[in-house]
DNA sequence: CATGAATGAGAGTTCATTCAT
DNA sequence: AATGAATGAACTCTCATTCAT
């Protein structure tokens, strides 16, 4: 196995644990026994137990932003462009061959970039930051454009409207995720939530009668 | 001060340093510190630092259903009831009389619930399940009784609906929140939360047309 | 109730709490609760938890040493005289007025004695010592008799005679008071208990053929 | 250093410590600095103090359960059976090769176990309750045997004739114990203590005439 | 590269003791 | 005299992190 596939099992290994205990109750020699490998070896690939959270941060936001600067190319439309970043996030939370755990990651490890006073992880926190804009200038632009051209609602900023549906969609897709999880009927299926951020789409983003 | 009021300072306190450090960085003493008394006497308050944390929420929730339960009452349309619903949230969390850190302490708090291991906390952790489903309730049953009158969507189940609502929410919220903490300006302000807010209630809850 | 008999209440809630929890478990709040008064107020009567650990003990030790004073008076007979201290025993431990806690305390608690640092307990320590000692030395003084009138047997000092005796008498009177509290059946009653200690001076003390 | 050994030297230390300060004032860092490890290393080998304590108990009655069982073997007559036992216990608590402060732990431990509430400990508990009751049973049946083939007294229940002799025993060797620490003269020797234990076999357990 | 024994800092927690009322 | 709220020292215990092997 290639040092960077190790790094990714580590890593995936502790999205689980993370998941499931939490990150404060996750402990190094969890992770260490999900990927297998020795508690001692984790550190040969990770600074400490933040450096794991916040390297699955960064894949994931790195990947998301990989993945809609591919798609978007392609795309004029701005309902598409829309529709194209809300199905990169569906893809990579959930489907079958996506991490559901992250969800839940994301959730609770974003609150953790204030607490980074480990001076050697600053450059990975400023790398966060940065996809993390990367990602909101993505969206914002998107309805930026869509506003410009008359298809969007234009009575709110784009950042407002970009909270809403991302406040929106995470939810969902937490619901989701929780009940799979934990065997509680949330009331809705996976269609229902791909029906519902449709139509958030349709009715909140875009112009009424266009 | 009567015991009652030292214990809201307690957990005032204590909603304050899990905010800004997170549940896990803070510590009994910062919370006695904050509230101004000993760490051994915060013990005699709660149990334990998890016993703090679920009652900011038992706290929060029972005061949401509280104040719910009174405006409901003499609200008959569906779409005033959305919109108080909507507004106890906004008062408990923005208002300058409210705790803003609140919001946080939910967020952070409310997957602590499954660690609980703790057999003196289980009362509390159910007592929180209770409170949270009631508050689910409330809102999907608005949500149910907008549908049957012919007011709000049919095509989604109250459930996903409600999901999209409460998400959206307290997304926008936690960003005036944490734009007011961090200084960075979040692109919209707190007239432009409640305008969006009243357009996802107008767009994507309500029926087309109604 | 004078202070002197609210002193005696709470020496005998400490024994009991003493004998249920042993004396590291045992809190000064149980003790005060024991004795029906504030925690705070059980400082006015002794100086901390460890005095009042060893006030029970000098209780126990000069009540012993003054019956035996006043009983041994008018016996002569060393065989009459080593059963009158071993009913003096048994009367204060046994007997349905008497504590039965204080076998379990003086078990648990003489070890202590070389853990006192405070210096405000010296003075008290050494009174312990003093009454153990003269205790040691009445049954000494006994045996020592019994041995020059030819009563006793004369092959082994007095000292190891007594240790004999008074580990015997202890452990004999703990498994009565044990079964009592446990009630898992010892094999014995109170009265096989008399029998032994009665044989074990006959046959043990006694010399042979006197 | 073999895992088993540096549990033993730990075991060791600990019941040093616990003779020295007693099992309520001995910290952990005392048992790990006796045993010249960390603190923390100390919670890989044992659960906690009282774990160390149980663990020490356990392992001292197994060894004297074993040794009787082998050593009472070859031995037939009921004398030479009590005998056998009263050596295993002398070897284990007064040779030089021995663990002096033993006694000191089980007269202090054996108490402890009705504080017992952790789950984990439960079964060391019951294992210290079954190794307690084989020690007893042996007892019991060499005094049995004697009783019924005429060489020990029948009058008292095997039960109580063993209280006698186990406190007995176990008082004199801890005055041993206790003066070579101390340096107070306890009046008798180590060869007295035998000669002491040898007589109480030969007039109180024995029957007259035998 | 890989291990897991070992460290030790630091948090949670208890409770003897004090003291304002 | 009596209370019990309040203090804070001290201890247990965990676990991130290191390092000898």
């Amino acid at each position: 196995m290639s040092r960077e596939s190790k790094r990714i099992t580590i890593m995936n290994a502790a999205a689980k644990v993370f998941a499931e205990k939490g990150f404060q109750y996750a402990t190094m020699a969890d992770i260490a026994a999900g990927a297998e490998i020795s508690t001692g070896l984790t550190y040969s690939y990770f600074r400490n137990k933040l450096d794991v959270l916040l390297s699955i941060i960064i894949d994931f936001l790195q990947t998301i932003n990989r993945q809609n600067a591919g798609r978007l190319d392609s795309v004029a439309d701005p309902f598409e462009k829309i529709y194209t970043v809300f199905h990169t996030f569906e893809d990579l939370l959930m489907r079958d061959d996506g991490n559901p755990y992250l969800i839940t990651v994301l959730n609770e490890g974003l609150p953790h970039l204030v607490m980074i006073s480990d001076l050697d992880l600053q450059e990975k926190r400023q790398n966060i930051i940065e996809e993390n804009r990367k990602l909101i200038q993505t969206i914002d632009a998107i309805i930026s454009e869509g506003q410009q051209k008359g298809l969007f609602d234009s009575e709110l900023s784009p950042a407002v409207m970009r909270q809403v549906l991302c406040g929106a969609v995470e939810r969902v897709i937490y619901g989701l995720f929780f009940s799979t999880r934990s065997g509680e009927d949330m009331g809705y299926k996976r269609a229902d939530a791909s029906k519902a951020i449709e139509r958030l789409i349709n009715t909140f983003i875009s112009k009424p009668g266009s």
